[in-house]
DNA sequence: TAAAGTTTCAAACACTTGTTTGAAATGAGC
DNA sequence: GCTCATTTCAAACAAGTGTTTGAAACTTTA
């Protein structure tokens, strides 16, 4: 079943960039050992090291050739929609359409993102921070600037403080559905099924969305009981 | 400045416990070796091998004493709110905060719950995914089973399977908004700032209600272009 | 075909991890 | 006082990690 000869010579790179998105999604960075990727790759153990440098620059060439064509194809998307709105500000469904539906949609493994990649995505965010802080700034920063002014132009009475609260709740929440599919499956007894692609984006978009036609942020609103001492709240 | 010595005997378990949370919470579970934790507690490397049995069995511990005493403070207020509501059905807005606000709340660490084990339990719930379906199916389950009939009273209409998608949402952004504080500060360029937890926990609040007073889900919404052939969208 | 460059491979390296061990120290009960 | 159980401690253990090495096997170029 597995090849565990050397087929050819370029042919190593992609085996083991493959393998490892593959094995970092479905158990994480740490827990995916070089033996492991190496094994089921079908190379040996030392071609990480001398293709790639280390396991850091391993996962760091895998990020980086799937987020650069994905803000590609969400530019291009929201490019699209404006250039048929004939001038008009876009509607936050179509501004979030262009953010979020690239991200889930399965491509061609070189040029596009799929399900595996953001997985993998969301498990490697929370483990290695440090290395996603530069990815970050590099990658997801400047795009997130862009769509922000967009979604200013459809919004601009709303606050700043308020559009941007707004805003990361929703990326925050796009990373969080592709990283909790499995709590989201088995907490509703599989019957919000991650897996239908399609109906998910469209409920998330449609959950985002509302968050932004809310009337702005009355600080009023603030629960009572978080400012009185906490313990006189704790009920044994 | 660090209590190298012994002092009182069940003091040991105490010292472990705490500084292994703030650990995990920082750095973890993997990244939180047992010498590390054990020096930055003052207590021997042994010692968590003899209290606790094991790695894993520490770390369920730290989660049961905390998660118990949380969902009852959630169970608490929500009863709060039902007999100051003189039988009418709870607004979507009461539910949520009973949900949400003892979770952020900070307490004594014997009783209560705070942000460091809240950042912990979002690290961890990626972490070691097998140790949480049973944590998870035991604790969270019958919560989350309670909160969603109470919904159920105040939205009787709505569909069950837009009524679990949206709770899965909120609870999804719940965890995740504790998940990625540090991403929400520097993507935000400090702007929107989690450890004012107040603000945050009620802008959480109201996102998430936006969601649930929307109209029922039409499938007839999803985005067209999630359809078409992949191949066809690639814009280089 | 011969030389030079590239890529593979098995073995070893240096290091860290969670865990175990058995003796020493400390506590409580009589 | 002594005894017995509990707890601490330094040391070692076995297993796993990413990385390096230097010789062998290939490819390419001349």
């Amino acid at each position: 079943m597995k090849n565990s000869g050397s087929s050819e010579p370029r042919d190593t790179r992609e085996r083991i960039m493959a393998t490892a998105e593959l094995l970092f999604a479905a158990d994480g960075f740490d827990a995916s050992s070089l033996r492991r990727i190496t094994l089921e790759a079908g190379v040996n153990l030392a071609a990480v090291n001398y293709h790639f440098g280390s396991k850091d620059e391993l996962l760091r060439e895998i990020l980086e050739r799937r987020i650069v064509p994905l803000n590609e194809r969400r530019l291009a998307m929201l490019q699209d929609f404006r250039e048929k709105s004939a001038g008009l500000p876009l509607t936050i469904e179509k501004i979030f359409e262009a953010f979020l539906v690239p991200l889930f949609q399965k491509a061609p493994p070189a040029f596009g993102t799929d399900p595996i990649f953001i997985k993998m995505l969301g498990r490697v965010i929370s483990e290695r921070p440090e290395l996603f802080r530069k990815e970050v700034k590099e990658h997801f920063h400047p795009i997130q600037k862009i769509f922000l002014q967009v979604l200013r132009e459809t919004l601009p009475e709303m606050p700043e403080k308020d559009l941007l609260w707004r805003f990361q709740f929703a990326v925050t929440l796009m990373i969080a559905s592709v990283n909790q599919r499995d709590r989201i499956m088995s907490a509703s007894d599989g019957i919000c099924d991650p897996d239908d692609t399609e109906d998910m984006v469209s409920r998330l978009i449609q959950f985002i969305c509302a968050g932004f036609h809310e009337p702005n942020f009355m600080p009023d609103e603030i629960p009572a009981e978080m400012a009185t001492n906490p313990k006189e709240n704790i009920v044994i």
